[in-house]
DNA sequence: GCTTGTGAAACGTTTCACAGCC
DNA sequence: GGCTGTGAAACGTTTCACAAGC
């Protein structure tokens, strides 16, 4: 993240609206939830509808839609399918676009084996580990590749994301040698910083952070209750419809 | 969060100061830098290399130890086990908190083999599947338990922090379940939102949602380069810090 | 009627810049 | 001299509230 934000006034294309980066975070959610209400049947959704599958309220998907030219229908709501179209044209995804994963231990092979990235405008053509016992080996029908042919196979594929999902003392190097590549995002699961060229947007995903982010909420929960475990059920809203709270993404 | 953050009329206890998310969100970061700083050698360090390490700007950072009632030293910098233990204290680490795993697929299985989280503050007590052929297996030495079986265990272990690693279908009914039995921090690794009562706290983790966003900004690095410049400042406006490799293919 | 789209206000976060202290 | 701690300004994001339109 945080490219230079070049000084442009509105100059970008005629399909590129530029987006507050916090409109563009949500946009995945809303597609999300804009499929399952496909799914579901519906055809058209009101905002109100929409931000409840989302998670979210109604004028923050309204103010994020209106950055992408909305094409709501007033009085009505939002045609489903037509928005589907547009959020994947604006996000990039009508190209399925191939990632590369290194790092193919614990973590890393069980992100080769999940299916579900297909259908969400991604698969990954390209499996690299240092370890020659990985290498040969084959994940969903795709080879583990020595991280040596990293060069020919990126440029062949012409790859431009990458997964990095190595041990951390080797996480960097790997970001050298994928920039030196051409690629220019990286999903670091690495616990550690990468240092990249500008150009190239990182973005991290580190479990234990997030943990520790509700390791933190836990404790203050814990210091404004008096008590610190009721033992009978205090008052538990549980079945029906609690109101959703949603903790705020990384 | 978007709950109200009820007025914060408790005097913060000694030991709570009422930081800003965005604050709690970085504490982690720092901590993880500091962990390596001392590993380096380093028993004092500055807000500037401190911040390095951690990513951030120097001012950032300072605010953000301000919070915590800085004990940095004026021309010198921070003590870095001290820190460490302020962090820590401050995030609830001090107490290994038990976390229950539910899900062990794919992803699962292998967030229950990374051995990294002992030293971060954390462990897996307990792991659940739905699947009984799954039931019985060991990971790491722990056995995966039917989900049947959730109540007694995570309440015997006073766990209030849960992973689900489930399919999407399934997550809600677990997210139902572990509420029930006293969870109130949940990470969920399934694509979907989560309805919890209120004092519950959710985080999420979708790998194909950081995908997309790295997706949205490809998109406009290629829409950039692909147009002609538009009239205006030169090229460039690069700054920051130069570190880094420099390459870029095609 | 009902729902979108959007200025304007409110809020939260980051950055600036320097006073205060070692 | 160097570095922290912090008000105040700048910036970004969310919420409000209502006019515009179906």
């Amino acid at each position: 993240m945080s490219q230079q934000r070049s000084a442009h006034g509105n100059a970008a294309g005629p399909d590129f609206p530029d987006l507050p980066e916090a409109t563009v975070a949500r946009l995945p959610e809303y597609l999300r939830a804009l499929h399952a209400l496909a799914e579901a049947g519906h055809d058209v959704a009101s905002s109100e509808a929409l931000a409840t599958a989302a998670g979210v309220t109604s004028a923050k998907l309204r103010k994020d839609l209106s950055y992408l030219r909305s094409n709501g229908t007033r009085g009505v709501g939002y045609e489903v399918l037509g928005l589907i179209d547009k959020i994947e044209h604006v996000l990039g995804l009508n190209q399925h676009r191939p990632v590369a994963l290194v790092g193919v231990g614990n973590l890393g092979h069980a992100l080769a084996g999940y299916g579900g990235f297909g259908s969400r405008g991604f698969r990954f053509s390209a499996l690299f580990d240092a370890d020659q016992r990985r290498v040969g080996e084959r994940i969903n029908g795709m080879p583990v590749r020595h991280v040596a042919d990293l060069a020919p196979v990126i440029a062949a594929e012409r790859i431009v994301i990458a997964v990095i999902a190595t041990p951390a003392h080797a996480a960097q190097a790997v970001a050298d040698e994928l920039v030196a590549c051409g690629v220019t995002s990286i999903l670091n699961f690495a616990p550690c910083l990468l240092s990249v060229p500008e150009n190239v947007d990182v973005r991290k995903v580190d479990l234990a952070v997030e943990l520790q982010i509700l390791s933190f909420h836990e404790h203050r929960k814990a210091s404004l209750t008096a008590l610190p475990r009721p033992l009978g059920p205090p008052a538990r809203p549980v079945a029906g419809h609690g109101l959703g709270v949603e903790a705020v993404g990384s």
